[in-house]
DNA sequence: TGTACATCAGTGAACGCGCGTTCACTGATGTAC
DNA sequence: TGTACATCAGTGAACGCGCGTTCACTGATGTAC
């Protein structure tokens, strides 16, 4: 039978303490997460938390897992939402829905990306398979450009056979899910989009950019272009 | 007349306080960067630091300006060994140059680029300098690019009016060091150098690239090819 | 319908810890006479 | 050369603080009879 009254104040408890966790965060940092500091916002005493994460670090690997997620579900989206672009443009989309996530959740992307929190390892075998999801559709464009023969290659330099073993294994690993080639230009994108991601969370930007999209979007047109233009 | 006697243990405690600061951010990151375990590790009590530095915001700033002098310094050896190449070569050497700090000293690099330290506010006057300086190498490297036509930017998409003034702006700010598109083009070398290298200090790089200046050596390559080449 | 009982989310006190910073001090050093 | 003195780098105790985590508990809830 469902409960007939409300038991608690906070009605779902774990779900509050992510969210005063982000907040906090947000306004301190990831390594100031504190379980007294989350507590005492939600007026609610320290151990109560014990009932929903056991430790501090299993809270803070609930909160990347999250995060991971969050990035994934929106670069899907984008996928999704592209369903009858050509793969460029879609490159291009994944992109600005990257570069989107970031600015609307700074805390998440510097959680996930940046310097890692002091003291706290992550379990590799949780959030691995989460950061490698959430870069899936990114892999999947790509090597849809390189079946449609549309990555233009030949462009640039060949592959080192140095280059080449390193990349052969990664495949292998990852169960074939794209060519060496494409992983290779897939890590290379995802590079050259965090850079401008990272500068511009980090406010390395110089505060002369009033609007910092306008360069981000200008760079992902440029650098599309120069793997599939013409 | 010179002191005819050591006085102390440690002949230069100034500088062993911040080589033992930053073995400690180098081990437990930055935001636990602690006066008490500087001292426990230097066999002195906490209060002598005091002597040295007013607080321990205060040491953080001088390994901040320390850090970007380190950097500086690198860029500006690179650019004077490069005196008789050609600009072109000098850019690719000034990323290799770049990375090969980062890597020696990833404990820097985290500390300039990377997550800020929760409730420590760099104080601007004093920062904002040191990192202008440090990249300057790479600004002069460019606009020499640009003056001697070697800068192929006919090959990228115009600039926009918005991005045209805001880069405006900032050669004005900088005293016009450089014209608006060397400008332009210094800040996005720079991000995606700064992607590369931030991917491979946090780990982010897939373990198959067991050798991540190969790859780096070729994306520098292939960058300065797109801007400088045939 | 009424009562005794089990459940279990949240409490409050306590633990041992490390932190930045202050303060009055000590004791070796170099100096003035 | 010898003694009294000033300097000042480093000491040790203390402050008030916040932290993660443990533990026995309480008291509202829902349930079994």
């Amino acid at each position: 039978m469902v409960r007939p009254t409300i038991k608690k104040q906070i009605p779902n408890l774990q779900e509050a303490i992510k969210e005063t966790a982000w907040k906090q965060i947000a306004e301190f940092g990831a390594p100031a997460l504190s379980l007294r500091a989350i507590a005492r916002e939600l007026k609610i005493t320290a151990p109560a938390i014990y009932n929903y994460f056991p430790s501090r670090d299993h809270l803070a690997t609930a909160l990347i897992v999250d995060a991971f997620t969050s990035l994934g579900d929106s670069q899907k989206a984008a996928q999704t939402a592209a369903k009858n672009m050509d793969s460029a443009a879609l490159l291009a989309d994944l992109g600005l829905a990257y570069r989107n996530w970031a600015v609307t959740y700074p805390q998440r992307y510097q959680l996930i990306f940046g310097t890692p929190i002091p003291g706290y390892n992550a379990p590799e075998d949780t959030t691995t398979p989460a950061a490698a999801w959430a870069l899936l559709p990114l892999i999947e464009t790509i090597q849809q450009l390189y079946n449609d023969g549309d990555l233009h290659l030949e462009r640039f330099a060949k592959l080192s056979a140095k280059l080449k073993s390193m990349l052969e294994a990664w495949k292998k690993f990852s169960g074939n899910v794209a060519e060496a080639e494409a992983l290779y230009t897939a890590y290379v994108v995802w590079a050259r989009v965090h850079g401008l991601v990272m500068l511009e969370l980090g406010g390395q930007i110089p505060s002369f950019f009033t609007d910092p999209g306008e360069l981000f979007r200008r760079e992902v047109a440029t650098m599309v272009n120069q793997y599939t233009g013409e």
